[in-house]
DNA sequence: TATTGTTATACTCTATAACTATA
DNA sequence: TATAGTTATAGAGTATAACAATA
């Protein structure tokens, strides 16, 4: 099924729109991708953070948000849930900022997510054998770095 | 800000991943959709109806929910908003399937979005002035359809 | 028996406002 | 005065289960 609208037999002036396109390639990627981490019982959001901590050990917790575009008080519960799984340890630098690390767990854990979102890119990847990735890529940049606003 | 990590100072292994890539511009450009339909008071997924609509009067509801991806209820409250504005009628033509058709005003709130959406493209095209564009669309569709299941 | 529309419900994601304590 | 973390809350978006009426 590779039409739905002509399954339906409806005119589509939709499909051919950029956004759409972006939303509909964005989501189906991102559902992929969840369904791979549900067997390590953890979303894409958490997964991320477990790499983005694994690389930069010790950084502060307004910076992994400010970084992902989350803001500091959708981190609270997120960091929370990552912490409470064993994977996570917060520790105040200062009086006020919180320094992430992962616990040996945590880095067990985030070894074996960044198999599974490797095995997940290469999957896509092989998919778009006859592009030119780097340019896609690149496209995709653009079109990402025209709204860039994260937190404040 | 073109790069939110070299600002906070983090290393950033997620960045290169089309995954993120993907989320990131789509999210970008439904954003700034969003923010030019609040013109006009409507949120992308209501435009995208009309338009549908528009391109097909007497269409059935559960029609529209299939090509959009959106399941049957959740299209009512959204069909029921749309009628409420006085955009949509609903008129029945078996005793258990809807047809849709755009009113007066519904139209001319049609030609009012699908101004302003094209502008929205034309404005992101623009910004992809040295890409091939229909091989990027040739690329998301291709991802798009790898993850194709809508309602049921 | 499968489909359409509907209600009710729940979970995730995202956003804002307000508070505290620190720098 | 600006920032970091927190709490509470509200709005979208999306999901399921169950039901009535119909094809």
């Amino acid at each position: 099924m590779t039409d739905i609208a002509a399954a339906s037999g409806l005119n589509d002036p939709i499909s051919p729109r950029l956004g759409y396109l972006l939303r509909r390639a964005s989501s189906a990627m991102m559902g992929d991708l969840g369904a791979e981490l549900a067997q390590v019982a953890l979303r894409p959001v958490e997964a991320t953070i477990l790499i983005l901590v694994g690389a930069n050990p010790d950084c502060i917790q307004s910076d992994v948000g400010r970084m992902l575009g989350i803001k500091r008080a959708n981190m609270v519960p997120l960091i929370a849930g990552l912490v409470a799984k064993g994977f996570l340890t917060k520790s105040p630098v200062d009086g006020r900022s919180l320094a992430l690390s992962l616990t040996d767990a945590g880095d067990a854990m985030r070894a074996q997510v960044d198999a599974l979102m490797s095995a997940h890119e290469a999957r896509f990847e092989a998919l778009l054998d006859g592009f030119d990735q780097a340019r896609l890529r690149e496209a995709l940049r653009v079109i990402a770095e025209r709204g860039d606003e994260s937190d404040a």
